[in-house]
DNA sequence: AATAGAGGCAACCGCTCCTTT
DNA sequence: CAAAGGAGCGGTTGCCTCTAT
């Protein structure tokens, strides 16, 4: 039952990885490709841990990562996604190409936790500092799947403080010309093809927006190559960008990035 | 010039979720 | 179906470099 042990880790390296170790590890992977990290070591010739290699390779040696200092557009949007996803610096790192979960990981706790300070905002809540908490105004629209009819109800959704009137308002406020009628489907399939958590589990989407003065709308969804899709959507309504987060199957939650 | 402290970052640890046996 | 491993993730550690004294 089960499978052996990933490796023997009385004989593996551990620290800084050495020159020759690293030309192994790429000369492998060129050849061989990525993958099956479990019985790579041993098969570069090398006496890492496969863990080891896999982190190795991922947060330093791969050929498209881009080195050298974040860039202020990087920065800002770190933060925003920051405030939207947490500490999902996987995800985080998916919306920005050439970086890694590690480095954005390591520049966030070294450089933006002190630039938001610095700026009066906590890093944690993104909230100002000296702001009383009641007074917090974050728009978060949801878009919930109904499992029967695979229609989107499009509900509104503001910090638990705020009266619906003050919803209301602030949501028109935000979006004076919306009038969101979304539908978000998996694209590739008809309906009888999957089971419910085969739907759940996909997360390629096509929406169909019908807004109201639309000036222009797109929606996309990347995974974290850049090339597929991903726990998060983006979608461009009107000048507003917004960012989309799966949570429990087709449920999503969107917040705008205010950047009209 | 020596040294202590701070900052930066690569690497490790331990956990969770998913897959395999 | 249960147990164990694999893969991936976030948190933490420890080492190296830089800077102030």
């Amino acid at each position: 039952m089960g499978r052996s042990p990933c490796c023997e880790k009385a004989h593996t390296n551990k620290g800084a990885w050495t020159k020759e170790e690293d030309e192994r590890l790429i000369a492998y992977i060129k050849a061989h490709g990525e993958g099956c990290w479990r019985s790579l070591p041993k098969a570069a010739g090398l006496l890492r841990c496969g863990k080891s290699c896999r982190l190795r390779w991922i947060n330093y040696l791969r050929p498209d990562l881009k080195r050298g200092n974040f860039t202020e557009e990087e920065d800002e949007l770190i933060i925003k996604l920051h405030s939207l996803l947490g500490n999902k610096w996987s995800l985080i790192a998916g919306r920005l190409p050439g970086r890694t979960d590690n480095e954005i990981k390591n520049y966030w706790n070294t450089h933006i936790r002190r630039k938001l300070l610095s700026r009066g905002i906590d890093p944690t809540t993104h909230r100002l500092m000296n702001e009383p908490t009641g007074t917090q105004k974050m728009t978060t629209i949801s878009f919930a799947a109904d499992d029967q009819e695979q229609k989107i109800k499009i509900k509104s959704e503001l910090v638990e403080t705020m009266s619906k009137e003050e919803k209301d308002h602030e949501i028109q406020e935000r979006c004076p010309d919306l009038n969101l009628e979304l539908r978000i489907s998996p694209p590739h399939y008809q309906e009888n093809q999957l089971d419910h958590n085969q739907r759940a589990n996909s997360l390629c989407f096509t929406c169909s927006l019908g807004i109201q003065n639309s000036k222009d709308c797109s929606c996309s969804s990347k995974n974290s190559n850049g090339n597929g899709c991903s726990n998060i959507i983006s979608m461009n309504i009107s000048g507003y960008d917004f960012l989309g987060l799966k949570n429990n199957g087709l449920v999503l939650d969107y917040r705008t990035l205010e950047t009209k």
